[in-house]
Order: C-alpha cells, then structure tokens, then sequence
DNA sequence: CGGCTCCTTGAGGACAGTCAATCGGGGTGG
DNA sequence: CCACCCCGATTGACTGTCCTCAAGGAGCCG
C-alpha cells in the first residue's frame, strides 16, 4: 500500500532541533531524490532488516510497537528535520508509518564510510529522550502527560505559539499510554480552562506556558 | 556517603549478557583497580559533568529520574558485567546508584582514541531496550510488567530455574511504574497460582515459564 | 532478644478505561 | 454551492484496576 514517488523533489529542510549536525551524514547522497510516503503507508516493519537511516523532508512518522492482541505503543514521533531508524542488531525492532503524506530521503547504509562518530550523538539523544519519556509513562498522571506532550510538540517547531499536531487522538493516545477519550477530555479541559486553544483538530495555540509547564512538573 | 574503596580487586566479570563484544573499551584501563560503592551510594547526579563509562564488575545499579514531587522512575537496571554511563550533551541527565555493594570500573573519557565505533552498538542496544520498556510502561497492565520483568531478569542471569533480585520491591515497582504494594500483591498472587516460588525476598525461582511468557504477551 | 526496615495484606477510594451515543468538520457528489 | 456522508472526536455513564492509607508480619542486624 506505499506510494513511492521518485519525482517528488524537496522541500527545505526546515532545520534540525537540535544542536546537533547532521550535514555531513549526506555527503554520499547529496541531491537525491526524496521518496514520498502516503498517510499509513509503512515504512519498514518489525523484523525487517535494518540499516537505512530516514531523513524527514516535511511530514510526520510514527514509531511503534505492538502486543499480540494489538495494544500500540508509539515509542517516538519524528518531525521534518528529524533522523530516525536507528537499530540493533541489523533488525528493526518496530514499526515506521507516515502519519500525513511525508517525504522521505533514505541514507543507505554501507557507503564504505565509517559512520559511528556522525551517529553517536544522534542516538545517545535518542536514548536520553526514550528515558525521560519512560518518566512521563511510568509516574505522570494523564493531564501531565499531555502537558509534556504539548510542550514537546511546541519546542521541536520552534516555540510559536501556535503549531501544527501532525498526528490524530489516537496516536497521541498510543503515545501517551492513555485512551483516545482521555486525551479528548484532557484536551477539552484544557481548553475550559483558557490554557489553550484549538483552532482545528490538528492545530494548539498556547495561552498560559507557565500553567503546562507546572503541570508537565 | 561514598565509600571507594581503591583497595578493592575486582572479582572475575560474569559475562557481558549481549554478544556485543567489549573488551577493546578496556585497552586503554587495564590492570585498573575497580572502586567500591556502598549500598545506596551515588555514582553520579542529574546535571553533573558526563563522559566516563562504568562497568559493573559485581552488584547491581540503578538509573533513574525524579520528578519535583519526588516521584521517581528507575529507567534501567544494571548487572555485573554490563556497561553504563551513555549520555549527550555532556551532562548527566539521571541519577546512578549502587543498589547493593558494588564494585566497578571506571572507564576514563578522552583516552584520545575514538571510542564512537565501539560505543555506537551497546547505545543502540539501550535505545531499543529503553523502547521496548515504553511498551510495557505504555500499555501493559500490573501482572504483565511484573511478568516482564521477571524474564528479563532471568534472561540476564543465564535463563537460569533460579535467581537473585538485587533490588528492593521499591526499585521494582519504580522501574515497573506502579506501587510497592501493588508489586508485592503480584509476586503474592504468582507464587499461589505456582508460577513462581519466593526462597528469600531476593530470590525468585520460576516454575512455570511458558504462563509467564504467555502473561507478558 | 529487641528493634529496625522492608514486605505483605486488607479496605476503601480515585483515576483512567470501557461502552455507547452524539457531535462536527472535511470531502464528495449532486 | 449546498447537502450529505463518513470518520474522527467529543461527551456521558459506569466499571475496573491500581493507588492510598493503614495495620500487621517477617527477616536481619546488633
């Protein structure tokens, strides 16, 4: 069901969120044409063999895994500018789907080139990240969860005041280890309260930083 | 309240539970004496200085992250001869402290080698590990997370019938995110359902493998 | 043997989940 | 352009799992 498009040409990279440089990990690929996802369409699946590293160009993914009786956890959302698809062992571990219509630029693996120094910082943050969101999963009740979410969503896009949520209730339910009518009424709350605003579905603006921040602890 | 102990002369390294290999990270700190921790004692602290390494010659270690509150989340445990330490940035973003007595060996930054190609597959090791703990975090209930990590324990230790558990019910219950009680209520309810048999309060036999691999989906 | 800490067990309550009905908005077709 | 449709989101009522509070028990040290 994945549409490749090898016509589909860049956009900008609209900058990485962190501090961290990741030109150098293109040299070998510079100029190639970027792959366009559909929205659901799967990038690579459990089991699969690993090795290729994912570029965002615009659009979202999903990380995932799931139980036997289908229960999802979203380990990570990756944002334009993002690289993911880092493994262990030479096997993917998850799942990656597009969220929205995505475009891609694979790096692929085995250029000769030794990459373990460009790479390093890119997942220690990893790492870190998973870590702190086991906080958010383990001790945080579902009003802090969102709070962190939020504040998370805001940072990796800038700040603004107002930003885009690529992702439906469900994933960020299966982000957050809650339900879709938790999240809902988390988010409905929220709103009462004057601490955001929800133009659209898929759109926040934040009013009050300092009460998400409190309540993210 | 550190107690280091450079008297101390490390006991044979058990076995590293990976196949990853990581002798070539001791060339340079070999013959080193190893440093003793005293139960409880801090090997590091949120926001200190990172970069040196730790490998646990015997005892066992937690890593973890308080919120305001002081909620607590354990992220990971670590067993004798395993390594720990991985951060970004340069600081430390979690806690480190000997669970029981514990003796390791510091392994020094900036040996002047480059250490990315040897470090990048035990990183990528815990990222998937840490991943796959946002799962049962995420969405598995009580009785499967205790589950879990039973196997896991024993998969560390050499699958063996029998095994120690280094940790408190209270470090259990902080890595499994739930409550001492709630911990102490499921080994209950296992060792009368015979699944498990309770030797000692640190000390697990399993009885019935196949029940516990089926609770942990 | 005493006292301490950690663990276990019980009773009751709270937060989030489940089930179900309704709402709403984006897209399609008339 | 408007009406309809359909999927996702919202809201409500009720349930269940786990947490909280509390008391009692077990092992381990001096």
């Amino acid at each position: 069901m994945t549409i490749h498009s090898r016509e589909f040409r860049s956009a900008a990279i609209l900058g990485t969120p962190s501090d961290i440089r990741i030109d150098s990990l293109f040299d070998g690929c510079a100029g190639q044409p970027a792959t366009l996802f559909a929205a659901g369409s799967e990038i690579y699946a459990q089991g699969e063999k690993a090795g290729d590293l994912y570029l965002i160009e615009f659009g979202a993914v999903r990380v995932y895994r799931l139980l036997a009786d289908g229960r999802r956890q979203i380990s990570s959302f990756h944002l334009a500018g993002e690289v993911f698809g880092f493994e262990a062992g030479g096997t993917h571990h998850f799942f990656a789907e597009a969220i929205g219509a995505t475009g891609i630029r694979v790096i692929r693996a085995g250029h000769g080139a030794d990459r373990s120094r460009e790479l390093l910082p890119l997942v220690l943050q990893g790492l870190v990240k998973a870590q702190e969101h086991l906080l958010v999963l383990g001790r945080q009740q579902a009003a802090e969860r969102v709070a962190a979410f939020l504040l998370d969503m805001a940072a990796r896009q800038g700040d603004l005041e107002e930003f885009d949520l690529p992702m439906s209730r469900g994933d960020v339910a299966d982000y957050l280890g809650l339900t879709i009518e938790t999240v809902s009424r988390v988010f409905s709350r929220m709103k009462d309260k004057g601490i955001v605003r929800l133009p659209s579905l898929r759109r926040v603006r934040i009013l009050k930083w300092d009460t998400l921040r409190a309540m993210s602890e």
